[in-house]
Parts: structure tokens; sequence; C-alpha cells
DNA sequence: ATCAATTCAGAAATCGATTACATCCCCGTT
DNA sequence: AACGGGGATGTAATCGATTTCTGAATTGAT
């Protein structure tokens, strides 16, 4: 009877052989010396070297959730993004991972779809799995959503966007300098008529953004060409059709500074349908430097976010806040940088002549 | 001195307001009637109101550490990858994460970079998290690492590559009759000295997909061109690299088949370092269709996976087994399809004229 | 009206690891 | 020799939700 019961607990427990009591049995011991033993208390060598033995024979493997249980909280760490897919957050995961693996935390990742809904059910599983902390970039539309999960006390860490007015520790980017350097480079090579093709104004990168643009022309003593700047989601399709309407204009625009990644990749479509050469008819500035965007031909000229180091930082600064909750809120931005390739006309290309 | 107490714990308890006590004490029940209310047993009406509403007073939500500990099994699913900035495997990841959330799981992730030494940590980690299946794509090197897992009844599948002999469900593609589509295209095109950069033979997908090269040359009663397959790792600059080496040769081939989409990336760049024109110099096709294949100019003839659909299928069989842990095991193998852009000489370009 | 059957709430056991507390033993000191 | 202190071990409580078991109450049937 013992017998049958026993297999029905393991197969059930999806794969636990053994617990702490079976160790303890096999090596003559109280349970109390064996987590001891494993978990660095003070044991007299010879019993510490027989649980062990004991441990490894049985193959012994703490249960994780009885240990969340009893300790009151876990070790992993949720990611909220708004697409996965995008190249972009999947570096900034991969910074993140690096970092929260070797703290030995796991991740928890959720990909809300630039959907609201999404983003709110997947919150709140996060706060019910009881993450110890979580890193987010928000939709930006509603962000109260988190307002519970502070209220918790759960560390987080907001990425890329600014949460409204979250009080939170964030990590971004110099989106309005990387946006004015970009701009100011196409003016510097003469163009004027330089449309711009954005985001949402709600999200803050896309406004950051656009700020960076508009002071690139005050700058420069020029008047801001506002007709000229074309908002839509930041999908790809969305920017083939912006640019394929800009480009139909009367008055074509002389280039075109890409507001991110995918709106590029839209732009250079569109670009290319219409057989127009970069940079002689159309010169393009991207944001996000993609592994694709020296393989271009020509090779675009783009600004670089450090997506890598934007995922380190949010890792680093959501431990440090996990292991002192008290400390005073901090915001962490980047550098960007503009890096030129062809597809101004500038650089490699005029090198090269 | 319970007040002080109380107010420890909750804070040590990362953002644990209420317990399920609380709920039962504000409700007048027990704690038995609470879950009973709360997950669907038979309560009076009017209990049952009074609970949901103490519930909802509180902010109850149930500790979800405390509730696997119970149910010996966990809500999460491990997914364990070699490369995730590997767009392929993000979509992957993307059709997973839509199947599982669905079916209210959650989503543990791991990114083991193609190194077998984390591939082994993680998956400890994910054994010891006790998930409640996995999915994976080994390193190929050693995937012995996976019997433990086996063993102890954690359901798995094996997702894009084929990992030994290993006894777990699996999702992949067509690679041969892909690769020998891609390779016979180019035959049709007049092309002879095709060339093959390819990833490690160790890998399931490499090998399969060099079987369809050399199909294609069969399948036309040409001798297969040894000399010009290149192994390199998967990565970009090892594409950059071996394309280099092969353009640079005497008799240069006029056509490559890059077999995957980082390798593609690399040989792009060395095609255009070189400043060949393709496809009138070089024709290529390579593996896996990204975002960016139409944005190249000329667009990319490429061989298109189902990455999304990978991942649906490999979340839907891993829920299934589950659900019902002895059923056969079984292998899915989703089609690959040619798509033909102008980067051949090909369909669109040749269209055109 | 009485007894059986059925329903439903509560008390208590349970999951597995950790840890506060009690106990025991050994050694040193007076 | 007796007492005290310190270190190590075992016992049992604990974490929070679920579930079995028990007892009570209600319903229906005769």
């Amino acid at each position: 009877m013992p017998e049958s019961t026993r297999r029905r607990s393991r197969a059930s427990r999806g794969g636990q052989f053994c617990t702490i009591k079976d160790v303890a049995e096999r090596a003559g011991v109280s349970t109390a010396t064996v987590s001891r033993a494993l978990s660095g208390g003070s044991v007299r060598e010879d019993l510490k070297k027989r649980v062990i033995e004991a441990a490894q024979a049985l193959k012994f493997r703490p249960n994780r959730a009885a240990r969340n249980l009893r300790a009151g909280s876990t070790r992993t760490i949720g990611v909220l993004i708004p697409d996965i897919e995008n190249p972009f957050f999947t570096s900034v995961i991969c910074g993140i991972e690096e970092v929260v693996q070797a703290a030995g935390y796991s991740l928890l990742l959720a990909n809300f779809n630039e959907s609201p809904e999404r983003e709110r059910a997947l919150l709140a599983a996060f706060h019910a799995e009881g993450v110890a902390g979580l890193i987010f970039t928000a939709s930006c539309s509603l962000t109260s959503q988190y307002q519970p999960m502070i209220e918790a006390g759960i560390p987080m860490v907001a990425v890329s966007r600014l949460p409204g007015r979250l009080k939170v520790d964030q990590v971004t980017v110099a989106n309005e300098e990387g946006a004015r350097a970009a701009v100011a480079h196409l003016i510097g090579l003469g163009h004027k008529r330089i449309a711009m093709i954005n985001g949402p104004v709600s999200v803050s990168t896309a406004e950051e953004r656009q700020r960076g643009y508009e002071r690139a022309f005050l700058d420069a003593g020029l008047r801001v060409p506002e007709d000229l700047i074309v908002h839509c989601d930041f999908r790809q399709n969305a920017g083939f059709a912006a640019v394929s309407e800009l480009l139909e204009r009367s008055r074509r625009p002389t280039a075109i500074f890409a507001a991110s990644n995918l709106l590029t990749l839209g732009a250079l479509e569109a670009i290319h349908q219409l057989d127009l050469k970069i940079p002689e008819d159309v010169a393009i500035v991207g944001f996000d430097d993609m592994a694709w965007a020296k393989s271009l031909r020509p090779p675009l000229t783009t600004v670089a976010q450090p997506a890598l180091e934007v995922g380190r930082s949010a890792a680093r600064m959501l431990l440090e806040r996990i292991q002192q909750p008290d400390t005073p809120r901090r915001q962490v931005v980047l550098e960007t940088t503009l890096i030129v390739r062809a597809s101004c006309g500038a650089g490699h290309a005029s090198a090269k002549t």
C-alpha cells in the first residue's frame, strides 16, 4: 500500500524523486540536519559527509515551491515587454538574462504585443506568481495598472519608455540627443526637406525622438517642417504606408528619419518599390543598429542604442533594489551614438570617391 | 507585538497583503470554505458571495508557492534555446507564448548562447524550479544531459533540431526539402557553381539542409560540388568570413545558398564588400524569411520556415502531453516554402522586364 | 414523525523545506 | 566533583492553500 502511494505521488510530483525526509532517513539524521548540511549550517564533518552522499545517491533536489513558501519570496524576475519579435527588445532581454542568470535568478517572460488588456492580465499573473521583481516596458496608455504592484512593494525597473509618473527606477537612452544628431547629420549634408516617421506620441521614446528632430532644425536656424512629421504605430507595414504616402507628394522629401527599426524596414520597402536610389533620390537614417543594417546596400546610417547594456543595467538596478528596497529612486540614461554608413551619402560612400 | 510582526511579514512576503485566513476571518467562514468558494467547490450562494466580497475588499491573491507545493506541480513551462537574439527563435518563442499564455501557464525563459555548459546549468535550474514541462532546442553536443529530466517524467518537446536519440516529442521543419527546392531553383536558373555555407554538421538542421543541397544536384544529374560546401558556426561573422573566402577563389561560385538567417547576413556583407552585383555577379538564396528580407535590394529569395507555427505546435504538444503523459511519442514536421524574390534573377525582377 | 440519504461547513492533515526552540553532550573551569 | 557554557542535533512549528475527513443539518421518503 505505501508502495503504490509512493509511486503515484512521485509521478504526480513532476519528477521529484525524493524529499529531504528520504535523505534524512538514509543518512540517519533529522531533516533539520540535512537542511543545515546542505545549506551551510554548522554540522559535524562526518554527518555532513553522510548527508551529502545520501543526497547525491538519491539525486535529491530541494523542492522549490516549498522553499519559496517558507522563504516568502521567489528567485524569479518577471520581464514584461511590448513585442518579443522586435530585435531591440530581444537584445534587452539578452542583457537582462545575462545578469539575472549569473545572480541565480530565473526569468519569467511575457509579451503583451502592445495590447493594454494583455498587459494588465500578464501583470496580474506576475503578481500572483510572486516574482521577486519586475522589469517592464509599458504600453504607456494606462500606467496606473502598475500602481498595485508598486504599493505591494515589489521592486520594479522601467526600461526604454518612461512610464508616466510611476515612481520606479528607470533605464532609458538619450533619445532626444540621438535623434538630434541624426537629423543634424542630414542637415549638414544639405538636406532641408527631411521627413520623420514616428510612433505614437503617447510613447515617451517617440516624443523624445521628435523633440530631437525639432531641435536639430532650431539649432540650424531653420523652421521645423511640421507637415513632414508622420505618426503611425511602430510596425513595418505602418512605416511602409507612411513613407509611400510621403514619397508620392509633389514636393517629395529628400531625406527620411525613421524613428525605429521596424519603421526603417517599412521605409526601405517603400523607397525600393518606387525605384528610388539611396542616397541620391532619398537619404535615410534609422534608429537602432540591427544586425542587418550593415548588410544593406547601401549600408544604413543609424542611431545605435546600447540595447544589451540597457538590459544589463536594468537587471543590475533591480537586483540592487531587491537587496536594498529603501534606496532612493534612480534613473539611468545611456548614450546613443550615430553610426554613419552610406545611406545618407556621407561616410563610407563619399570616402570612396 | 502582533502589529509589528504583521508588518514585517507583509514586507518580506513581497507584496502579499493577505492570506486565505484573513479572507476567512472577514467573511466569517473557515479557510476551507474560502478555498472552495474561490475555486468552484459547492458552497451556499450567500456564503460564496460573502467570500468573494471579502476577497475583493482585501485584494486577496492566492499564494502561488503554497498552491504549487500542495498541488505538487507548477504552472510554468521552461523554454531553453541556443540564442535569443536569433529572430527565428524569437518567433518560435512568440508562438509558444501565445498558446501557453492562453492556457494559463507562464513562461520561464533561458538562453544558453550555444554553450553546452550553460545549457547544462540551466537545465538543472529548470528541473529544480519544477517546471511543468520543457520546450528546448539542444546544442546537440551532449543531449544526454536531458536524460535525467526525461526519466523524472517531465514532459518535453524538442524544437527545430533533432536531439540525438532522446525519446521526446519533436517539432521540426522540412529542412531537406526546403534546401533542395532552393538549390533546384538556382540550378533551374542555370547555375552550376553553387556554394553552400552551413552550420556545424553536428546540428541536425545543418545536416538535413546539406542533404537537400546534395539531392538537388543529384536530381539534376549533376555531381555534388563538395569543395563548395563550407562549414562554420551559425553566426554572422562566420558567414562573412566564409563567403569572403569563397568569392576570392579563382573560379568564383555564381550562386550562394546560405543555410541560416545570420549566415545570409554575413554573406551579403561579404558580397557588398567586394562590390559584386546581386544577382548578376552572384545569386543568393537564404534560409528563413526575416522581416528585413523584402527590404533588401534586391529583395531576398529565401526558404521560409513557419517559425510562429513551430512554436505554437510545440506548445500545444507539450500541453497535451502534460495532460496525458502516456500517449505515444509524436513527431511533427512542418512545411518550408521557397519564397522567390529577386536575389536570384528570377521572380519579381525578371517579371518586371 | 422517524430514519436514511445527501449536502455542506469546519477542523485538521497535508505538501516539503526551513528554523526557533528544546535538548543533549562534551569540555573547561572553579 | 559539580556547574556552566557552548556547540551540535533533534523536535516541532511554520509558511499558505488545498483536501480529506468528520460531524451537523437539511431534505425526502415511508
